[in-house]
DNA sequence: GCACAACCTGACCGCGCGGTCCGCTTCGGT
DNA sequence: ACCGAAGCGGACCGCGCGGTCAGGTTGTGC
């Protein structure tokens, strides 16, 4: 059985490895992290065998988060305002670390949590999708996989600017979303990507 | 005066940098780049005074790059196709790099090369989307600055992938695209950025 | 061809990292 | 109250990093 301080450890070192790798960028030593946590640096490696274990722990967590709000969002009666808002809430979780995700993504792939995560978010997007093709509000030829890809777009193009804009990501996001109506449709140049290039 | 195997070997060390950054990603070590090019050290550090600047340096160039190809374009005929044209450019330049651009744009902000090259960029993209606008290519309410920021976010999209899918930056610039038509534009919900949150 | 300055090299430095380990503390069942 | 085990802390290790420097080398003006 597990003792109850070192499941308030293990909540204590999330959430400060959370914030500090939301303010300082995913190269944050865990010697700061444990500080932050007011632990010492031995009770990281007790809870997560090695740093990057961590990162993807974290990283999964905010996966489900938004497959979750996906599963919501897949029973919504407007199907066109469902999609659009499980891209908010995937652009937002993004925007609230500098850039953590990405990297996260980067480096996490390998690890098991991470990839049935993953597999789950292009599940439910494959839904949003669908229903809102089918509602005539998102192109024919726009797929789950790329709204899970364009998540990441308009977090990053927030990025090359100095000061903190809260919210201008949705500037970025309503433009993203504006390419994928179907008014403005163009014929693509590149066919999607498969779901094996995505799961690995 | 400056010798001439200096010049070379500072050539040498720019290539080595650039293709080393965009293998690796922009934590590669100083040891590796000059091993790379093919000399010492130190050399490294006689030609740039610190990591950053090296980095600095190279990023400068891609902007200016980029600077070269839009005022190139701002005298097209089609003011429209010149401005996916520059998009094109500007995409495909950070796609060549897994993730050097952005890092490098947050880590060399307050290099004085930088920040001319950037104000540079800002000022072409003002004149080609002016242009595009004048001709009804692209919707009324987009700047030079958006465009600019919406450069990283199709070569950013790609990211999450593993396998290499080259050219799979051109579908997300496609659909980032069209969303600067005026037939699906909806009333964005933020305001521009100003310049100064770019210049910085 | 000579002299000298510019240049190159690689051993070296201090540092902070991820990760280990062992002696001590504290929880929890009885 | 007590005891064993689970948990904790932080000194410690090896490593590779960015950056320095003394001493040998090489291009260049005269």
């Amino acid at each position: 059985m597990t003792r109850a301080d070192a499941v308030r450890n293990r909540r204590l070192l999330m959430d400060a490895a959370t914030a500090e790798f939301a303010e300082n960028g995913m190269d944050v030593s865990i010697t700061r992290i444990a500080s932050r946590a007011g632990v010492g640096k031995g009770t990281v490696f007790r809870h997560f065998d090695t740093k990057e274990q961590l990162l993807a722990e974290i990283f999964s967590d905010r996966l489900e988060e938004l497959v979750a709000a996906g599963e919501r969002l897949a029973e919504s009666a407007d199907p066109g305002a469902a999609l659009l808002e499980f891209m908010t809430i995937g652009t937002e979780i993004q925007a609230r670390d500098r850039s953590f995700c990405q990297a996260a993504a980067a480096l996490s792939r390998c690890e098991a949590t991470v990839r049935t995560s993953r597999e789950r978010l292009a599940d439910v997007a494959d839904v949003l999708v669908e229903r809102a093709r089918a509602a005539g509000a998102v192109r024919d030829d726009v797929t789950g996989l790329d709204v899970v890809l364009l998540l990441s777009a308009a977090s990053q193009a927030v990025l090359s600017l100095s000061g903190e804009t809260p919210g201008l990501w949705r500037r970025y996001l309503a433009m993203v979303f504006d390419g994928l109506r179907p008014e403005a449709a163009r014929p693509l140049p590149v066919p999607a990507p498969t779901r094996a290039e995505f799961t690995g």
